[in-house]
DNA sequence: CCTACCGATCGGTAGG
DNA sequence: CCTACCGATCGGTAGG
């Protein structure tokens, strides 16, 4: 009712932004989440939506970082304690089939939603949906070499391959369950990790 | 110059209207191709453009049914002649990753791009993407099934598992060419078909 | 196939 | 955080 609110009050506001651009972003991309409909949805002004964020650029940055905390949160953390190489390798597979299967995402794996729909444009949206696949998959990187290192992959297994295989079953997945709803893919999913990974020790 | 063209004159018109579509869509998404944009690049009017689909949902199918066309000549049509079983399973998922190393659309796989930006949604476009994923598959499936039948695959091969994960290779060949430019990705896949597909005879 | 138009919505700004 | 506005663009229609 103020025009002026709190500091507390005005970061409350900016997380129930991001909250409902993420829902939204998540099934219908972030070029779809517009500033009217959230202005709309939250019964803001938009003007009061836009004012958190200066422009919609910088609200699609945002949503792009609280996309990655949930997934941080979902996927990396709960693996973080698990002993490196072969053993937190197979935990971050399953944790990454296991987001995908709880639907932590409405829409799916968000990521992946957003490099396809920001692939083929620059800016600065794009570079960050890069980077943030670097991350991941520089994270997949080192555990799949401490585990050839660790002896727990075959001798000959070349990292950069098995990880390009993993995304594949990863995204297989996030396909078959997106377009086509068939939840018989996880467990192809969690049986193609375990062909890749399981088979020695 | 004239306000009605010949009949062939108009189908040359909606071919390169559709020339066009596709080449954008497959860039910038279904979505973003625009009647006025089309307008625009054609030399033609707004209504001139839409003339001859009526809406743009209707244009989009059209576009749809395009790409479909480039894709079955690029990778169905060149392995139709080949013996069905696993020397066509083999030849099409050549085809499938060549038609990716080669960009036939600028912009990757069509239908990848299509299935995630129509996957949230509901309606005749989401529905077509659909279709034409169920088409592909049941292709995979059938010469994977035959293969089986004639050993050239191991007994207890699970085709759908062995089409789900074929699927995948193609994806993450997809999304390292897009997003990140990785020529490198073509020959993991290509190593990852051989795998999957090549051990025995 | 065109011109001329429609209402709706877009991102964003001015000013408070 | 609001109201009130801006120019641009959207899909689509009327009428020829």
């Amino acid at each position: 009712m103020s025009p002026r609110r709190s500091v507390a009050e005005a970061l409350g506001t900016r997380f129930a932004i991001l909250d409902r651009s993420v829902g939204i972003a998540s099934v219908e991309g972030l070029e779809r989440l517009t500033i009217g409909r959230l202005a709309t949805e939250l019964g803001m002004s938009k003007s009061g939506v836009l004012g958190h964020f200066g422009a919609k650029e910088a609200l699609q940055l945002a949503v792009l970082e609280r996309a990655g905390e949930v997934f941080r949160a979902e996927v990396w953390e709960p693996v973080v304690r698990i002993e490196p190489g072969m053993p937190r390798l197979r935990a971050l597979c399953e944790a990454w089939i296991s987001y995908l299967e709880r639907g932590v995402f409405p829409g799916g794996c968000f990521f992946v939603a957003a490099a396809h729909e920001f692939d083929g444009r620059a800016g600065a949206v794009r570079d960050a949906v890069e980077a943030r696949f670097d991350t991941w998959r520089a994270r997949l990187l080192k555990e799949t070499r401490r585990a050839v290192a660790a002896g727990d992959l075959p001798g000959g297994t070349d990292a950069d391959q098995l990880v390009f295989e993993l995304t594949g079953l990863v995204m297989s997945l996030n396909h078959a369950l997106q377009l086509h709803g068939d939840r018989q893919a996880v467990e192809w999913a969690r049986r193609g990790v375990r062909a890749r990974l399981g088979i020695i020790s």
